[in-house]
DNA sequence: CCTTATACCGAACGATCGTTCGTTCTGTAC
DNA sequence: GTACAGAACGAACGATCGTTCGGTATAAGG
């Protein structure tokens, strides 16, 4: 048995993901280096490597942690709306706030991770191109929810609309944060709700 | 004197950048690898780095080029429209052209060192954020000319129109490359259409 | 012919990379 | 009390990182 009982050591694991998933909004997943985060964590490398197994186990679990942050902090939070319109307005506030929060201290983890891979085969490239599709076909369910509700036009295609949400996020999201533009987030909102078809307040 | 000529000498260093810009375009700026490059282009690494004297100076080098390239390919070649409206969806045109085409192997050179710098400080960020910038204005110019000659409604604001260019065209072909989704760009094409206010054609 | 400038090479530098060992420590089970 | 499991450690591995240095070949200027 552990040293220490099983939910001290989740808990202990929990923190070792959680420090990486900062370092690695930063520095990137690639970027992420085991001595680094080792460092940072106080522990030697061979200790932090042995929870994972491997470097790319590491990354791998870092990337479902920052994805489920995600989730957690813009689509669940959104739940509460009712579906339809209401609730992709809700989205989109949630989102813009996570973007401009400091929920990653280096911007949007999945965008990062986009660009880290959409080049680069491997299994980070599937699983991070999972998460996105994902993503949008959640985006586009309730787009499709808005139309049925005659709360949306429906003569555009709802995928449409949820890859343009998507590219606006991602897009604004790092030209703002690159360009030190505080109104880059801002614009961004409105963009998104002008493409999802709300008034724009 | 150096043992080629001087002309020799630029093209010799030029064919080194391009092959560079093509690797970094895959790897990231920050990925590019000094040893790497070198056996790539058949030299030894000392060799290599002593036309730069620096791998900073290489990247610098190395990103300029690329942001030359760009403008070759999108700004120059739809300056034969004329200005406003025309020239602007000439840009979107070959703007989409250079996303889909093989300019860049990796994808848009610009938007992948825009998300390795944007949280990470230094002279590449600077240079980064200069050429996003002056793409900026270089859209809002062109938007602010289609307003005065009557072709765009006057009451929306020219960078807001700029910016959303920006974000739909760098997080619209990340995510149509990770998705593998062939029909990304047309999606993003007619997008950006729509935030110019031209017809969806 | 001789000097000089330059491009390039090969070798080596210390640092860091990811990974692999053997060991130690600490709780739990028997 | 003894055996065991698991977590973390320190040391070392080969590889690669960026960089430095001395030497060599080449071409132009005198």
């Amino acid at each position: 048995m552990p040293r220490r009982s099983a939910a001290a050591v989740t808990a202990s694991r929990e923190r070792t993901i959680a420090s990486a998933v900062d370092l690695a909004s930063v520095e990137g997943l690639e970027g992420l280096t085991i001595g680094r985060l080792a460092g940072d964590l106080g522990m030697s490398k061979s200790g932090l490597i042995g929870r994972f197994g491997d470097k790319e186990a590491m990354q791998a679990a870092v990337l479902e942690a920052a994805i489920a942050r995600f989730t957690e902090t813009v689509w669940l939070r959104a739940q509460d709306a009712e579906p339809g319109l209401p609730r992709l307005e809700a989205i989109i506030d949630r989102w813009i706030d996570h973007l401009r929060g400091e929920v990653f201290p280096g911007g949007c983890f999945v965008t990062t991770a986009s660009v880290e891979y959409d080049a680069r085969p491997g299994p980070l490239r599937a699983a991070t191109a999972r998460a996105v599709r994902r993503w949008l076909s959640a985006l586009e369910h309730e787009i499709r929810q808005a139309i049925a509700n005659g709360d949306l036009a429906a003569d555009r295609d709802a995928a449409d609309i949820a890859f343009e949400l998507h590219s606006l996020a991602s897009g604004g999201s790092v030209a703002a944060r690159l360009t030190d533009d505080p109104t880059g987030l801002d614009r961004t909102r409105a963009a998104m709700r002008r493409a999802a078809g709300l008034e724009t307040t």
